[in-house]
DNA sequence: GTTTAATAAATTGTAGACAATTTGTTGAAC
DNA sequence: GTTCAACAAATTGTCTACAATTTATTAAAC
């Protein structure tokens, strides 16, 4: 994988470039994740390597195992359904603080990520759509101005996409349609019980789209290998 | 402050014996924790410190100034009314799970903890107390199983002591006095709605004693310092 | 041919030394 | 007596080398 930058990345931007990685499919989840391998990747050293790794280990995108490395971590179903019933329970306040408090600068901000999100979609390429949807979310939890829940929202969105990675069909037609643009446009009516019900809807949606009753797609079925 | 342990500890020893710290008031908000007094205190290598600190920052518990070292957090009053908005928000849901899902197990240690904290009060053990007060709400949210939630309130939970430290008057007569005994009750009772308002009602107390117009207790008033 | 043990390679974990930065102190100039 | 500059001390940030552990390979035994 090609993580060359001009400069010399910080540790945060090591983070946020693998955490992108991740939300895009690039690194599937249970790979290992080598510290001298991606220290030569970045041009630094292993102890940046090792920061970012223990962070976003904190954050639950990485699993440290001791004397082992750095793994990507694979989400169980169970661990899904709880992400899925965490996202339910926070995103309708989210909804109904940005409708109070949100700014002009960041309701254009949203607007100006749907125009991406479209754009991507009319380029077919499935991985800046997965990511970016991921974003919308981030983005609408940072707007909502509450710092705690944005930073939970931060974990949650690269996790859901590993969950997505894990559960969905690969070649599921990308995302709900414009489900997004709906919820932005309810919002800015300021229809609040409309905007939450929308977005209540689109995490069934895309919850709906897994298996979760199922073993995790990419696994690899060692019982069955011998029949 | 003595960290002296009999064994090495580890990184996730030492974080924790901090933030235990922290809950009892015994590191104010604000103070620096230089690596290396902590380091001969815990009796392990700066680099040990280095990674609990870096730990305690990601939960917020703990802030880095970049070449000025790491200082205990100081919540704002905004950020104070977030984290109680976050916390009514959350704990009606585990109050739920709790119910829903709770073993046997789970609903004797809760029990056992109500022991302790009764114990604590006759003692009048008054960092004892706020500290099994803030724990109360963490086991909780262990007993409700989803494993998201938990991490949340294991990172709201130390930062409410840290802003009771900071808002609550000095003097206060410890805690709401028997409130959980009172919320465990109504879960044993699986009576869903009592439980929750009851929580919420337990919740408005603790934020009500805060004084989150007025600037932090401990604050040094420069701009008054004159006239 | 499979299993087991011994050895080698690769990888992670830790500590210690050094560089960079900030903070505190001293002393001279005005 | 105050201000500024230069220097000294303390503290943080980073890198490199080495120790500990795990994983892979080879060879011998059955």
């Amino acid at each position: 994988m090609d993580f060359s930058q001009p400069q010399k990345p910080d540790v945060a931007q090591i983070a946020e470039r693998i955490t992108d990685a991740v939300m895009e499919h690039r690194l599937p989840p249970g790979i290992k994740l080598v510290e001298e391998k991606l220290a030569t990747a970045f041009g630094v050293s292993r102890a940046k390597i090792r920061q970012a790794l223990s962070l976003l280990a904190k954050e639950g995108l990485v699993t440290l195992h001791a004397n082992r490395g750095a793994f990507v971590t694979r989400p169980t179903a169970a661990e899904a359904r709880d992400l899925f019933a965490t996202r339910r329970l926070i995103e309708p306040e989210i909804v109904r603080n940005v409708i109070e408090r949100a700014s002009d600068e960041d309701l254009k901000r949203l607007q100006a990520h749907l125009t991406e999100e479209a754009d991507a979609r009319q380029q077919g390429n499935r991985r800046r759509i997965i990511r970016l949807s991921g974003q919308f979310h981030m983005l609408l939890a940072q707007a909502s101005g509450n710092k705690f829940i944005e930073k939970m929202m931060s974990e949650l969105c690269p996790l859901t996409c590993l969950i997505i990675a894990l559960y969905d069909e690969p070649q599921t037609p990308a995302c709900p349609e414009d489900e997004h643009s709906q919820i932005i446009e309810a919002i800015t009516r300021k229809d609040t019980d409309r905007a939450i019900q929308l977005m209540l809807n689109h995490l069934e949606h895309i919850e709906k789209e897994l298996h979760l009753d199922r073993p995790a797609a990419r696994d690899i079925q060692w019982e069955t290998l011998y029949g």
